[in-house]
DNA sequence: AAATGGCAAATAATCGATATTTTCCGCAGG
DNA sequence: CCTGCGGAAAATATCGATTATTTGCCATTT
């Protein structure tokens, strides 16, 4: 069993509630803001009221819920000021997450990241749903040997609340094509040349780039 | 009603829980990779066990408690290299942030300032327990006008873990009179003067040298 | 003596029901 | 016409009990 596996069905009834949760909020099938009724969700989800609440705490800590005691959850807001911020905190922290990664590489590590960029290219080719998980192995795979688990769980935060405003944005696949694959074959080559700087600079730009043509869309997809 | 305010009695039961378990971990009441047991905290907190899972999802937000599926809770491990960690990473998030808010102070801002650290200094002069909160508002005030929230809010998470370790090197308020007072009107005056490198720079060193002084500490006194 | 299998106790997770709180709506008074 | 005040309805929070899972122990086997 896999720690990024998302996709099983075993575990707790909390653990299934929160994954269920999870994409459901990142996916926009659960609307910014939309009040989360547990009683609705019980019934949606087909399990009991507890583990609903509990799953509900868990996302809190994600930032994708919030809550407000007394009068129950709903799914985190969304502003172009909180993307904006979102778009700036990962930029610096990635850089430095980057930095810590490329300095203690290791032969293994250049190998993952071939591999997790490999499998991302072929899936994003096939037009494979896992696309976008791959996506996200791939970036944490480049940060992955930073040797502060703590800046490593930051940066995954931030990728998923990142990824929601994608999926807000409509078209959760669609690049615009820009060439995004050049910019993260630049990145991987960067990495794999232990070029820290220049494998930065691609990152921050390649964040910078997606960002900038998000930040549009954000705006009139969710009529902020 | 202030949201600084830990010590009241009010809120829902699992609010009453939180704020318990969450002083109990933060000064070592509850040791470390200690089992959180539910029915024995429920009797030590006379109330349901309802709230004491929730309020112990939410500190799993913190990072204070880990939770293992279907087999419960307990309180976070501690580590020199986690304790380094944590150092480092507030190093970092504190630089950017504090220069942020002094790129946004306001006249507003430096007068809270000024009456967080009288505040801080008054209680530290008269002993009082309440220190510890008052320190803690003093460094998130220098921080409060970074326009990011979440920036923030990692800044206070942090800020919460290395306390811990603080309480756990035992003398919890002993500073070993290294002058911290002096430190500590050092970075006041750099931020009121609008001097963002000195003003970090003082942080940085102010953080570097209590890090030190507790990093001999806590490797004795948790036996690590 | 060490390993294995399988009870029994302990503990965690979940459920269904109750108590508490908020929300919503209509009505009286200004 | 707006404002504020009940009071029902809805929703949340909490409890007590039940179910599922894990852990510890001891007999049995090799």
């Amino acid at each position: 069993m896999n720690a990024l596996d998302l996709s099983t069905e075993d575990g707790s009834a909390t653990q299934r509630a929160y994954r269920r949760l999870r994409h459901m909020i990142v996916t926009g099938d659960l609307r910014p803001g939309e009040k989360l009724k547990i009683e609705v969700l019980r019934k949606r989800l087909d399990t009991g009221a507890s583990p609903i609440r509990e799953a509900l705490s868990l996302l809190t800590s994600d930032k994708l819920v919030d809550r407000i005691d007394q009068r129950g959850f709903r799914t985190a807001e969304v502003s172009v000021r909180n993307f904006k911020e979102i778009l700036l905190l990962r930029c610096t922290l990635e850089d430095v997450a980057l930095r810590q990664s490329i300095a203690h590489a290791t032969q293994e590590w250049e190998e993952n990241i071939v591999l997790a960029h490999h499998r991302m290219q072929r899936a994003k080719a096939t037009g494979l749903a896992a696309f976008e998980d791959l996506h996200k192995v791939f970036h944490m795979t480049l940060l992955s040997e930073a040797p502060s688990p703590i800046l490593l769980q930051f940066c995954s935060q931030l990728y998923d609340l990142n990824i929601r405003y994608r999926y807000l944005a409509g078209s959760g696949l669609n690049y615009q094509d820009r060439d995004v694959n050049e910019e993260h074959t630049g990145i991987l080559d960067a990495a794999v040349a232990r070029d820290a700087d220049l494998a930065s600079e691609r990152l921050m730009s390649h964040y910078t780039l997606t960002g900038a043509y998000l930040s549009g869309l954000v705006g009139e997809a969710a009529n902020l």
